[in-house]
DNA sequence: TCTGGGGTCCTAGGACCC
DNA sequence: TCTGGGGTCCTAGGACCC
């Protein structure tokens, strides 16, 4: 009965069909029907976002597309998706959550690990699990699933096993009653194009992937092979971290096209639009990039990437959108294209941004005119006082 | 008259440098 | 005269997740 002080406690939180849970709280009305969220069909973007259990109870999924999805259940209530309400209710949520911990770390806009090891004493894990899903029910309008394990990974298959309103504890001990006999394909992280190979080997559930040989999967499958067998015995290190979520790596915009666009053009046009959001959302975060990559998916959905890296960051949609036009006409095959995305790669902090640059350019005087014009982009882009606090007061 | 849009991580080859 | 080996960066694609 003494403190095991050698475990950790782990709570994946899992919001039950968020989208659909944020509309029913905005509209009540909406509440116990058959709801889904889903893009506009005329646009071609008709797919199920989330659809409400009542949906689901008539085999409405995910990536259905809309009209599929009212054959199944001519009731379905169809609503657009509104991110931003999503984005506001879902800082909500995490604020809540770290209520009871700081090591909160958000996965997505609906779920996100705690690591509750520290803040209370043992006994009253579950209680604690209990209160955090009523109080998600009674303030926020929205239903949760709790995961609770000695680790992320346990967490995340434990919040999986009882929705909606479930809390699930799974230990390691539990793992080959409950985990080994679930199918291949739901264990996190295996996709169907992983599970269908993993069939040829015989691995039909994540049993059989427990007891396969880690050095055969490590031959086959790399480092994932054998990560995958050590998480089916229940085993998973990695930490809970908060800061994770901070640490953007690239910021996008894509759109699939009305109708598939041959002309040159009005694909241009497409391009300063997406080009005109990234950068607006790479301002809104303070952040910068080198590289930008293009998108180009043709109409039998064959898609290709192309990127080019920058000797300095690109700070104006001017630069990029002539960047990715270039990039357009180098790589387009000339055929129909189905859509069109532009994203920054590489991103950091515009803080740490200027920085690298200004040690750069100390080194090197022949970059001094390149940089003087990066720096009046810096100044136009985010005023003075970041200027202020590197190169120019160096000068 | 199918299959969105936002991401992350991993792999692998080639260039380039020492 | 026929050539190593390590490290890093860039690029493209693939798999996966929500």
């Amino acid at each position: 009965m003494g403190h095991n002080w050698k475990g950790r406690v782990i709570f994946h939180v899992d919001m039950n069909s968020f989208y659909a849970s944020v509309e029913r709280v905005y509209d009540s009305s909406l509440k116990g029907k058959p709801l889904a969220i889903a893009g506009d069909p005329k646009e071609r973007r008709g797919i199920v976002v989330t659809s409400s259990y009542e949906a689901r109870a008539y085999g409405v999924k995910t990536t259905m597309p809309v009209w599929e999805a009212r054959k199944k259940c001519p009731d379905l209530i169809v609503r657009p998706p509104d991110f931003d309400k999503y984005r506001k209710v879902s800082s909500d949520m995490f604020q809540l959550l770290q209520e009871y911990t700081d090591l909160v770390e958000p996965v997505s806009i609906d779920e996100g690990y705690m690591d509750m090891t520290l803040p209370f004493k043992q006994g009253s894990t579950v209680a604690e699990a209990n209160h955090i899903m009523r109080r998600l029910e009674r303030e926020l309008g929205l239903p949760a699933s709790i995961g609770i394990a000695p680790n992320k990974f346990l967490a995340k298959m434990a919040s999986d096993m009882k929705k909606p309103l479930g809390i699930t504890i799974l230990r390691k001990r539990d793992a080959a009653q409950k985990l080994w006999p679930l199918p291949i394909e739901e264990m996190h992280g295996i996709g169907q194009k992983t599970a269908d190979k993993l069939k040829k080997w015989n691995i039909h559930s994540i049993g059989d992937l427990a007891r396969f040989s880690p050095v055969s999967l490590q031959q086959r499958f790399g480092v994932k092979g054998r990560k995958w067998n050590e998480r089916a015995n229940g085993i998973d290190e990695r930490l809970v971290d908060p800061d994770a979520a901070n640490e953007i790596k690239s910021v996008g915009n894509s759109t699939t096209l009305e109708h598939d666009e041959d002309n040159p053009e009005a694909l241009m046009m497409t391009l300063e639009k997406l080009s005109e959001k990234v950068e607006m959302r790479m301002k809104r975060k303070q952040v910068t990039s080198w590289t930008i990559q293009l998108t180009i998916r043709y109409n039998d959905r064959k898609t290709i990437t192309r990127s080019k890296t920058n000797a300095n960051p690109l700070f104006t949609a001017k630069e990029m959108k002539e960047q990715a036009k270039v990039l357009l006409h180098e790589h387009w095959s000339g055929k129909p294209v189905r859509l069109l995305g532009v994203t920054a790669l590489h991103v950091v902090p515009v803080d740490q941004a200027y920085k690298q640059l200004d040690l750069f350019s100390y080194q090197k005087d022949e970059k001094e005119a390149e940089l003087s014009q990066t720096v009046s982009h810096l100044t136009d882009k985010y005023g003075e006082h970041i200027i202020s606090k590197g190169l120019l007061t160096k000068k």
